[in-house]
This record gives C-alpha cells, structure tokens and sequence, in this order.
DNA sequence: CTCTTTGCAAAGGCTTTGCATGTAA
DNA sequence: TTACATGCAAAGCCTTTGCAAAGAG
C-alpha cells in the first residue's frame, strides 16, 4: 500500500510537530511522488505550483529534513544533479543514472538482495539498497551512441 | 601498471595542449592518488602544498576538466561530499560511502563485471562500473551501532 | 499564551565563467 | 608571435543557518 499524504502529516503530528499549509503542500507532493525522484527545487517549485502563498525554499529544506528524521523519507545524491528524495517504503529498487542524458531509472531490486548479502560476508560493508546509485549509460543513449 | 605524471601530462601535450608548471603539479598528484578518491579542493591543497607558487582553483577545475575530457580520469559524486576524482585506468572497483562516518572504501570489483552484464541483458542499461557509488554502512559503525 | 514554524536574508561550500594578463610553443 | 592558460573576481547552484515575526495547538 502506498503511503499517503495523511500518513506523512499524521507522522508529523505524532512527533509533536504542527501541521501547516506549506507541510501538507510538501508531503503532498512527497506523497505524489512514487514512481518519481525530486530533488528540493523541483519539490519547491510543485508546492508553489499549488499554493497561492509562496513557501521558502528553507521551508522545504526543513520538512524534508524532518522527513528523514522520522524515517519516512530518504535522499541519496545521483550523479551530478541535486539530491533526489524518495519514500522510505518504497520497494527496494536501484537507481541507474544515464551519463549522457542524465534519466534516472529505478530498477525493482530482486537480484539486489543477494548481492548485498554477499557484500557483507565478504566485507563487513552493510548495503543500504534503497539508498543505491549507478552510472553508465542508458538503452537508449547506448544506442545512438554507436 | 600504473599511469604515471608523464603519461598524463604526455596525454594533454598530444592534444595540443600546453604543459605548464600548474598542469604538471596536477598531474602528479592525481598519478600519486591511486589507492585515494581525492575531491577538487583536496588536489587543490596539495598542489597548492608543493608549488610555492599558488595555483587558482579555476585551474585545478579546468585542468582536471581536461583529463576527463581525454578519457584519463573521471569524477563522481559519492553521498554527501564533494566529487572525488580517479584514474580512469585504475582497476574496476566498487565505492561504498558510509552513511553514518562518511568513510569512503574501496572494492576490488570481481563479481562485477557478471552482474554488470546481467544488468544489461535485462534492461539495457550499460553500467560504468569505475562510476560506481553505494551507501550504507561500513563495518566498524555497524559494530559501533549496535 | 507558548512554543514551533516561517520567511527573509545572508552565508557557506563546491563549481563555473568572463576577462585582461601572462606565457608556452 | 599568437593562440592558449592563468589569476582574479564574481557569480551560480544547492543547501544551511540566524533571527524576528507569524501562526498552530
């Protein structure tokens, strides 16, 4: 089951934390986000999108931050881009960067599992998968590449 | 066998470039970091170490530039610091990025290059495996978290 | 009413760029 | 000599922070 905007807010609230317009606007667009990586300036430019009354790009920094805190949501620097951000829950997946046009495609992460196992036998190394990223190239960069 | 200054610094002459005593220092330091994953401000540093003369960061970035232009070197961006910077030539290796202390380690990549392959057979996607980061946590802060 | 959150503004770290000066070839 | 490289200085981008004002509970 995904999470929702209201899971977001009410973990919030239950750490004591108030709720306001430019919160539920960020878990909103959080929320929204599933099959998507944002970095911080697009998650700002989507709630101002949506609310009238502008939110400060600190405002969002702030919340994502609390985000994490709670271990709702998570960021992982791909590339040579800004950090991206993306739900804790989400499936394990990994994210492959494509050095010529810059897509980031996620992966589901069934061989992922055991790799990561053996990483760890042989290395003491204890993977975080959902916080992965890979470079290379992409199918369709490979191919006009030639 | 390992690049060394001369091949580098041999690399920009061919390309009609010029060898200054700048360019010289940052090709030395970046042939001495074999085992290292060195950021800009580090070569900097270092260079800035063992000429008297002090060299301009611009320098630093523009030459390195350079390099990566070439095909010599490449950079990455691993977790929450700045881009580190390696000899393309170096053996496949994996990065990982502690989360909790921000060590960087380094693996020698033997079951790589197969699950590289099984990556592109499944999805097209071709992997740079000298471009490569994973986060999680390392061995000691592992033990220390528990 | 009180404590949190916000906006604002500025700063910080890394990186890039424009331009006049200097220098390798 | 002549194109290229450098230093300098400034700006850009992402991100963080201090502080007073505004707002949630």
């Amino acid at each position: 089951m995904h999470i929702t905007a209201d899971d977001l807010t009410g973990a919030l609230r239950e750490r004591g934390m108030r709720i306001t317009a430019a919160r539920r606007a960020i878990c909103a667009v959080v929320a929204r986000s599933h099959d998507e990586h944002l970095d911080a300036p697009t998650i700002h430019a989507r709630v101002a999108a949506e609310l009238e009354t502008p939110v400060d790009q600190s405002t969002v920094y702030r919340t994502l931050d609390a985000l994490e805190e709670i271990g709702l949501l998570s960021h992982t620097h791909l590339g040579h881009r800004p950090a991206v951000y993306h739900l804790s829950e989400e499936a394990t997946h990994q994210h492959f960067v494509c050095d010529v046009c810059g897509t980031t495609v996620a992966v589901p992460g069934s061989a992922i599992d055991d790799w990561a196992a053996a990483i760890r036998d042989r290395t003491g190394f204890v993977v975080d998968p959902s916080h992965f990223a890979l470079s290379g190239t992409c199918a369709s960069c490979a191919a006009t590449h030639d």
